[in-house]
DNA sequence: GTTAGTCATGAACGATGTTCAATGTGATTG
DNA sequence: CAATCACATTGAACATCGTTCATGACTAAC
């Protein structure tokens, strides 16, 4: 039986991301502990160790699945929605933005909250990922913009991804400006329907 | 000698307020320890706990002063400026707002990472000063939007304000989208040159 | 079947915030 | 002024983390 072990290291790496993913969901990257995790996975404490580098590896295999979620939701808003001026379509793929992060709080926060300080670099794919969203958001720009050049777009895009972000982050959040959903919604419309010509 | 004790316990918080905003600054808020401030401040680890109820009791004092001078700094970003139009001084009091983050990133952010889930509820001068910083901001808007009534001002003002806060916190960190100071006052500059009538 | 190497295990370690019985101190009273 | 006692102060102990590593079990090759 060759790769017994790798079939076994495979299959608890998977049900870890899983039951991590159900638990930051649950009740927040906060309450994700090692010990609980071993324990529903039926396996020792050690093992997370011999599978991951640290939780926070393992936190940042479930953002991954968490990022892809977020990107498909973006890029799906956009699905015949073609026709729209590209204002109107930057305003869809806040909204996208917004309801996913309403709809998966927990797992949209811990994209930010992980903790980034020690590790060597952010992943690869992280940033790859971040690509492909600004990418998504810098077509209605350029549309909007045809005279602004490669950097400046580059500059409103990030400008505009994190207003949204910031609308999103402080609307959702009850400490400082907590909002109803659709208020946050309207707060975008708001802001965004004020760039470009009218 | 009356109030022998309580002119001693006075003086520890304010020596621990103290020594926890050097710590906050130097490192950031999650290098504060309880132990290691009890030492520097040469008393027992326990004499926290008789001066505050816990250390982050302790970390909202340090933010009340951060929040202070916050709020100082934006609004001492208007004297001179009365004669500038609404929109300019938006700008204004975003780039001071900007300025204060960057040159004092770890106390900035300890104002938002402090763990406020236990807490019964924000404490009130928290709410207060966001309302003042709000108001700030409210002015300029009414000139700009005189047809809006006041819900709309409200949630137009929570809007501009959590938009510049996202592009200042997002460009402040290296992982998402850090960009150089001059560069994230371009982009708030570029946003909020959008809004209102042209 | 034997054996050598690798892997899994969970007790142990180091840190951390917090508590509390024991100790020390200051205020009050005879 | 001295004795007493209520209360403040102390730091060792506790609960909880993430992480490590010597030990024992198990896999895979011969």
């Amino acid at each position: 039986m060759a790769g017994k072990v790798e079939a076994r290291r495979a299959a608890l790496r998977e049900k870890l991301v899983e039951l991590a993913e159900a638990q930051i969901i649950a009740e927040g990257l906060g309450s994700l502990k090692a010990r609980q995790l071993a324990k529903e996975a039926g396996c020792a404490l050690g093992a997370i160790y011999n599978v991951f580098e640290d939780m926070t590896a393992l936190v940042l295999e479930v953002n991954g699945r968490t990022f892809q979620q977020l990107g498909a939701t973006v890029r799906g808003s956009l699905e015949g929605a073609e026709h729209l001026d590209p204002k109107a379509r930057l305003i869809r793929m806040s909204h996208a933005y917004l309801g996913y992060a309403a709809d998966n709080t927990h797992l949209w926060r811990a994209l930010f909250d992980v903790d980034m300080s020690t590790e060597n670099a952010v992943p690869q794919w992280y940033m790859q990922a971040l690509g492909e969203l600004f990418a998504l958001i810098a077509a209605p720009l350029a549309e909007l913009f045809p005279e602004k050049d490669r950097d400046e777009l580059s500059l409103m895009t990030r400008a505009l991804f994190s207003s949204v972000h910031g609308m999103v982050l402080l609307g959702l959040q009850q400490r400082i400006s907590g909002v109803p959903r659709d208020q946050i919604a309207e707060m975008i419309s708001q802001v965004l329907g004020q760039i470009g010509k009218n």
